[in-house]
RNA sequence: GCGAGGGUAGCUAAGCUUGGCCAAAGGCGUCGGACUUAAGAUCCGAUCUCGAAGGAGUCCAUGGGUUCAAAUCCCAUCCCUCGCACCA
């Protein structure tokens, strides 16, 4: 007999599946599915091992279920990272060469070669191919590929030709994060500090001072009509700036802000703060005010200069009110422009007053500044005089007007500060120009995009609102850069084309992948493909069999019918593919699912590899092996809930897989004669199946191990209860076997193929036949009667167990007719609370009066307690109570050592007999 | 802040869509027993409280409400996780 040993089970299966999962069209039908492609810059975690190990069950399940399955998978190799890391590694960065050296186990040699990206990316391809198929992963590796293959990326320019053609690819100006060291904008994973910041459109309002103007930043340009003073930072240095030609007073780090967006700036001179003190400025909406000097005015932020509202920003008001109690500019008062529900004449100072402000430095006021500005833009309306609008509209026709008569610009700023980069340096606004977008923002584009997603299916339904919200949300993508790996963009060669936007048809590519590298990438012109995919004859082409046969094999796959996916990605990749296949193919070829996926943790605490918290996909497949991996991940949670990886948890699933193997070999050669509890056993065998079925339909791995496994494993506990001494079971068994094991091997197919061998059966469990229910096995009235003993058995060891008494023989007393009748009627009774009125109808029972009342309330309660399908079939099949335990009789004295006696509770003189009830009769201990 | 999801016994996790099968599945842990020279493994049993009869009491984030009946429906509050773009 050969022993439980997942090592050998994983080798000898290996070897019977080199080929096996390579998948051509035939005249099946085909189930396509695939998977977010890894971006392979570092080991497998088991984290990893889910996302992949999911579609490979389903792939299993549909491919014994008979269809033409296709996985492929290839890997992501576009973009910057790699580029970071190599460049980290070149100048020995300890921990970056830690992270490899250490925790992913790159051998030294290997290591040393890292300093060139590629390196990087092909050597963890490799290991990921070599991981995934220890793992059992099913995938046709014949059409494995990079994204950085000539041949993808003529698909690419392809793709993108069709894009341009239809007008969504377009170029614009775009404020965005930069610094100005590595001279790159900078994303949120570049950022040391500040990566919440976000970059806020102000508007400069224009006072005039002297020959020169004062720019004072706001967000709320129709506040201008309340405006008593600007406010000036005595402490710090300002500049007159020659901006565009026109000066300027600015702070210092403002004129450097402007000239990276858009203006020329040559600081003329500085003027220290103190010395505009007091001086007078002038706006046409406002007239003449002074300069006053506050504390709070922050040279960083955006020109350095503030006008003052202090009717409605507390900021404003805190540093007047701190000015006029030492006695100064005791003439200015805040001028009301707007009311707001709620507050009273002057907000800022209602707020202010009732927190119980001092001090203008007071962190606080932020707060309140925050609490008056979205009360006043949802709620607030501006005075008659200054036009009687909503706040919302009139701050949009005020910077207008602003732009348009009174000289006002616009400034980027972030809304919190500071940002700094990964180098150090402090990160600024800058307004990028030749920057190319796919114009999601596109009304069209949208429409079509919410149409497909309401002919998917998405699962868990959940994740709909999360992607309608996201289509709806979505503006237009930057889609280029400038440093990393990727194809180039078509129109300015000097950028590549940005890593989210080459990975969104690729679905298709896998298609034809393995076919198409037989065609030398120069020959591949938009027409090749143009006929490939959307069956465009045109003249020239070349290999027209080869485009043929990958036409054939276009037509077959496509649609896939689910992609799979972490949750992270609904609002990026998952919806921006979806607007790729609109913009591209005709509806037919549309995306059917998707399936999105949970997070993964490692003893509850989130995974991440830069923090160490990893387990290796690797190393849990050499310690536990590949079928207790895979049934772990599958098992402890469904694919789109968080599962959390804990070692103790995932070695009792191993000693499950062990207490399978051994059943299975146990149980395969039995060869008695089958009895009623063996038509119990494939009975529940059918409902098994069944349910698995329907979970695995649905995704649910979960729910379908909890069927497949521990649901038939419960089932053989009470079996083997049930025999009698001698026997092991009977022939029904070896059925068992089979079906068992098939069940089981889309989840553990290493394990399943040898035990497969074992019960010479024909050919790999891979592709065997998916067991299917069979109706006429299912027997209800042989379970109902298992039912029956079962709750039976429990009961009498309940009762065992309290009244502590050593019994001498158990009396199993029944419940009379007219009690199964009251039985009956309430349960066949649409509202079980009138049924008592029919019940008493009947002349017979209403001489029995309340003994009749008193059944009917335990019987209500009763079928409460009862699953319904219970109720259901007692009410019509019936039960004969008395020759199920008599059949059982020689069972229930083995299980408890003392002799039964089987007796009617009518004329019984025990006082318990009376308590007898349909599907619950006496039980009498003595 | 905005958007989405979630809070269930020592831990983990079903169930809540379609209220009564719910003191609430399964797993882990813990305790007891069998086996064993012992340990481990395995198997059996127990695991909210009370109870010498299969029952009762309290419970499913917190506080209200609807109902004959609520973990499940409604309202409010508190807490947690994820996404929010130039990044795979």
């Amino acid at each position: 007999m050969t022993r439980f040993d997942l090592t050998a089970f994983e080798q000898e299966a290996q070897e019977k599946w080199t080929h096996a999962f390579e998948s051509n069209p035939s005249d099946k039908e085909k189930y396509y599915l695939n998977v977010a492609y890894p971006y392979p810059s570092g080991a497998m975690h088991v984290g990893h091992g889910r996302t992949y190990i999911v579609p490979d069950v389903i792939a299993r399940f549909w491919r014994m279920r008979g269809r033409q399955v296709l996985y492929p998978m290839a890997f992501h190799v576009t973009g910057a990272p790699v580029i970071g890391i190599s460049k980290r590694i070149g100048r020995k960065d300890e921990k970056t060469i830690k992270l490899y050296k250490d925790l992913y186990k790159v051998p030294p040699a290997v290591l040393e070669k890292f300093t060139d990206p590629l390196t990087i990316v092909k050597h963890f391809s490799d290991e990921y191919q070599r991981v995934m198929t220890s793992c059992g992963l099913s995938i046709d590796w014949r059409r494995r590929f990079t994204t950085v293959d000539p041949t993808y990326s003529k698909f690419i320019e392809w793709q993108w030709k069709h894009l341009y053609d239809v007008g969504y690819v377009i170029k614009g100006a775009h404020p965005v994060r930069y610094c100005t060291f590595d001279d790159n904008p900078v994303g949120d994973h570049d950022l040391l500090e500040g990566d919440k910041a976000e970059v806020i459109k102000f508007t400069l309002v224009m006072f005039k001072f002297e020959d020169a103007v004062i720019p004072t930043a706001t967000l709320r340009p129709e506040t201008i009509h309340g405006v008593t003073n600007l406010w000036v930072n005595p402490k710090t240095t300002y500049t007159r700036s020659l901006v565009d030609g026109e000066p300027w007073i600015i702070s210092r780090e403002a004129a450097e802000k402007l000239q990276l967006q858009d203006h020329t700036v040559i600081i003329e001179k500085d003027i220290p703060g103190i010395d505009l003190v007091d001086k007078k400025v002038s706006h046409p909406l406002c007239g003449e005010i002074s300069i006053l000097p506050a504390d709070f005015v922050d040279p960083d932020m955006a020109t350095g200069m503030v006008m003052s509202v202090p009717a409605h920003a507390p900021f404003d008001y805190i540093a007047l009110r701190d000015l006029q109690q030492q006695g100064k500019y005791r003439n200015i008062k805040p001028i009301p422009l707007l009311r707001v529900e709620g507050y009273g004449e002057i907000p800022a100072k209602d707020t202010v007053e009732k927190a119980g402000i001092t001090n203008q430095l007071d962190p606080r006021v932020e707060q309140l500044t925050q609490e008056i500005y979205s009360a006043e833009f949802s709620k607030g309306k501006l005075f008659e005089k200054f036009g009687g609008k909503p706040v919302r509209i009139a701050r949009e026709d005020v910077a207008q007007e602003m732009i348009k008569k009174y000289g006002s610009a616009i400034m980027y700023e972030f809304d919190t500060r500071p940002v700094v980069c990964r180098c150090g340096n402090r990160v600024k606004v800058k307004i990028l120009h030749d920057q190319w977008f796919l114009k999601y923002s596109d009304p069209e584009w949208k429409k079509q995009v919410s149409n497909q997603l309401k002919d998917m299916a998405l699962v868990p339904p959940e994740v709909r609102i999360e992607f309608d919200r996201t289509v709806d949300w979505l503006k237009d993508w930057a889609c280029t850069r400038r440093v990393g790996l990727g194809t180039r963009f078509p129109w300015d060669k000097t950028q590549l084309i940005e890593p989210l936007s080459d990975s969104t048809i690729y679905m298709a590519y896998y298609t034809i992948a393995n076919k198409i590298r037989e065609i030398s990438p120069e020959k591949l012109t938009p027409e090749v493909f143009d006929y490939i995919f959307l069956g465009k004859e045109s003249s020239n082409l070349p290999e027209k069999k080869k485009l043929d046969a990958m036409r054939q094999e276009f037509i077959y796959w496509y649609p896939y019918n689910f992609r799979f996916s972490a949750k992270d990605l609904i609002s990026n990749h998952l919806t921006f593919q979806i607007f790729h296949h609109v913009a591209i193919f005709p509806k037919q070829y549309l995306p059917q699912g998707m399936v999105v996926f949970g997070m993964g943790l490692l003893n509850g605490a989130k995974m991440s590899s830069s923090k160490g918290n990893v387990f290796l996909l690797e190393d849990a497949v050499k310690e536990f092996g590949a079928d207790t991996v895979r049934m772990f991940l599958m098992g402890s949670a469904e694919p789109w809930q968080d599962f959390d990886w804990r070692n103790e948890l995932v070695l009792s699933t191993k000693k499950q897989i062990e207490r399978f193997y051994n059943s299975i070999r146990e149980m395969k050669d039995v060869g008695g004669e089958p009895r009623d509890i063996d038509t119990w056993l494939i009975s529940r065998l059918q409902e098994h199946v069944e349910r698995t079925t329907v979970a695995l339909d649905n995704f649910q791995t979960r729910q379908a191990l909890q069927e497949a496994y521990i649901g038939i494993d419960n089932d053989l506990k009470w079996y083997r209860r049930r025999l009698t001494e001698n026997s092991e079971g009977s022939r029904a068994l070896f059925s068992l076997c089979s079906t068992w094991v098939r069940l089981l091997a889309p989840f553990i197919p290493f394990t399943s193929e040898k035990l497969w061998q074992d019960l010479n059966e024909q050919g790999l469990v891979s592709f065997a036949d998916w067991p299917i229910t069979d109706q006429k096995l299912i027997n209800h009235r042989i379970e109902l009667a298992e039912e029956l003993l079962q709750r039976t058995v429990e009961d009498i060891e309940s009762i065992k167990k309290l009244i502590q008494i050593i019994p001498k023989s158990i009396i199993i007393s029944l419940a009379p007719e007219w009690k199964h009748e009251v039985f009956t009627t309430i349960a066949r009774a649409p509202d079980k609370n009138l049924a008592i009125r029919e019940i008493m109808k009947n002349d017979t029972m209403r001489k029995r009066g309340k003994e009749v009342t008193d059944a009917a309330k335990q019987c209500t309660n009763l079928i409460h307690r009862l699953p319904p399908q219970i109720v259901d079939l007692i009410a019509t099949e019936g039960v004969n109570e008395r020759a199920i335990f008599e059949q059982a009789k020689d069972f229930l004295e083995k299980e408890f050592g003392v002799p039964f006696h089987i007796t009617d509770s009518e004329g019984s003189s025990h006082t318990k007999a009376v308590t007898a009830l349909p599907f619950k009769p006496a039980i009498i201990i003595e």
